[in-house]
DNA sequence: ATATGTTTTACAAGCGCTTGCAAAAAAATG
DNA sequence: CATTTTTTTGCAAGCGCTTGTAAAACATAT
């Protein structure tokens, strides 16, 4: 309910002494405008305070220059990385973030989808999207911008940007074999999410390329909770003989194992080991230090908007694909096992 | 850059065979439009796949049922669990969520609110900012609706949302008084925050009320981080006779005072107790599981949300304040002093 | 049946901006 | 200097919607 009006290029039209038309050919960076000119209008304009409105701007044909973001939810401390990697990107660029929180309409993606195309924004950044059959085609079919992240698209019809999961997880059975363990045992994550995929293939991988048998009982199931973590290890230490460490598919589900570790009387890392994934802030705060897989959370939405703004910036761009490595942060909650 | 364009209210109107106007109107929720009209318009919307047009119902003098939440950063816990508060009151509302993050942007903030009473955002909630006045200024001048959340904001011009921080140190500092501590540490915060100034106010208020004396050097200074916390903490425990119990003026100055209690070999809670304010998701992971005051983070993102919602619907409602209490969180971090 | 009042619909204008097209101005050419 | 070419500017239309005003449709009373 602003009281005073907002100078239009009308008024600065007037004050400069030139047409409206002009007046936008400058703002906008049109190149056939005489040096002169273009300085006087914006003098004017900023005599005038002018603040271009953007609803105004959009609708007669230009750009928004508002990015959505769609995320599922932001109880999560991982995506809330990840919206902070994008909004590092774009606070360079002259683009404003407008935020799409999914998990309270399920059913109404589409709807949403529609609302963002009908000029809502220029592009979409799809963080995690748990579903995503109900934007993907809509936003395709009308060859509108958008990147996935951390979000695998079977079709590979998607600029995404991944991390290497299985590599990860490759890397954290690796490190605790080369520490001498025999038995790992493993907290899974929610099945339907391709990052647990690929994380449990990359634990077995390793164990087959070390030559070392994989159990089915050294798996307990876990959904990425820290509850189920700390469920899945007191069934794993309950095992006979049960592991001496344990890689649990993320870091909460690991700090969850913590807790039933030390509740069984046992200590990290002199009786079990235990390594993560993420690097949550918790992580390197935790007693002992959590050893974990980093992944570059910050940096997935770095990259998601970096990519979106090349995409905005030359529209023929082909998909692209950037898979991010992930990396082994060595802290104290691993040792080599019992003699 | 969609290719198939949307339907607008002119298609309904032709499939519905009335004029745009009355779709307008029926789609807006207008009173005087005949039941079977409504229908018609309805059912051909429906039919169309119709979603309106944001940009141009604003620019046409409606809503942009957009409500702009501007931050000072994204790096910062605090921040993101409010605005997922916010989000979630939101969400229950039509209304969608802008943000802006300001950081990077010093000095622009004016032209800032300015945009965003451009008619990019119906309100805007303004969390925590530092530098309030360039906004206010504007925003009032122009009546434009707005709630600061965790703000001081000295001319109590305001409708606010703040938690009682004075309270919270009060409480937390006669809790280590009443277990028979004497000899109390206090690490202190941001002096340029309110926050900072009213747990420093809290701590000393209940010192005093205990009989207990307040000696300058049991302050050490912080700015809010761990590492701050870290070296705050060497320096109490390098007193002579040093305290017993600390008091950190927010959870992660005490996250880093306990590494260095820990260095100095000395056990939480058997040698020193330690309490935090804010409860961090980190504060009952640590080991110890850390005692402090939490802060209801998601409640005053809600409340703001809840504020400014109920301000839009009613724009003649008075300036509010609302003042949240914090709450003792008693975990494993502290104990009666050695005797 | 006519007059009167009320509900419902249609038309027009305009929100602030972009952009195609044409006219004007400036520069280059003969 | 007239003519052609190029650069610069202005006008008009229109993006999709809301809303004041006026006309049409309907109901009610006379």
């Amino acid at each position: 309910m602003p009281v005073n009006k907002m100078p239009t290029i009308y008024d600065i039209a007037k004050e400069a002494g030139v047409s409206y038309s002009t007046v936008s050919r400058t703002l906008s960076g049109f190149e056939f405008v005489k040096e002169s000119t273009r300085e006087k209008v914006l003098t004017a304009a900023n005599k005038l305070g002018y603040v271009p409105n953007q609803q105004a701007r959009s609708l007669a044909g230009g750009p928004s220059n508002l990015i959505g973001v769609l995320v599922p939810t932001l109880a999560n401390d991982y995506i809330t990385q990840i919206i902070h990697g994008i909004d590092d990107e774009l606070t360079k660029s002259s683009y404003n973030l407008i935020l799409y929180t999914t998990n309270r309409h399920q059913g109404k993606e589409a709807t949403y989808a529609a609302a963002i195309m009908n000029g809502a924004a220029d592009a979409l950044l799809l963080v995690a999207p748990l579903i995503t059959d109900p934007y993907l085609d809509v936003l395709r079919e009308q060859n509108f911008p958008y990147v996935l992240i951390d979000q695998a698209d079977q079709s590979d019809q998607s600029t995404a940007v991944n991390t290497n999961n299985q590599k990860g997880a490759y890397e954290a059975t690796k490190y605790l074999i080369l520490l001498g363990h025999r038995r790992i045992g493993f907290i899974a994550g929610l099945p339907q999410l391709n990052s647990a995929i690929e994380r449990f293939a990359g634990y077995k991988k390793a164990l087959a390329d070390h030559s070392l048998p994989f159990h089915e009982s050294y798996v307990a199931p876990g959904r990425f909770t820290s509850g189920d973590g700390y469920t899945a290890a007191q069934q794993l230490l309950n095992l006979t003989p049960p592991p001496t460490a344990i890689f649990a598919a993320n870091d909460l589900s690991a700090l969850g194992a913590m807790e039933a570790i030390r509740e069984h009387g046992l200590r990290i890392p002199d009786d079990i080991s235990l390594v993560g994934f993420d690097d949550v802030p918790q992580a390197p705060i935790v007693y002992p230090k959590l050893t974990t897989i980093r992944q570059p959370l910050h940096q997935m939405g770095h990259e998601g908007a970096r990519l979106i703004l090349e995409q905005l910036a030359d529209p023929l761009m082909d998909i692209r694909r950037v898979t991010l490595d992930t990396e082994l942060i060595i802290r104290d909650s691993c040792a080599p096992p019992r003699a």
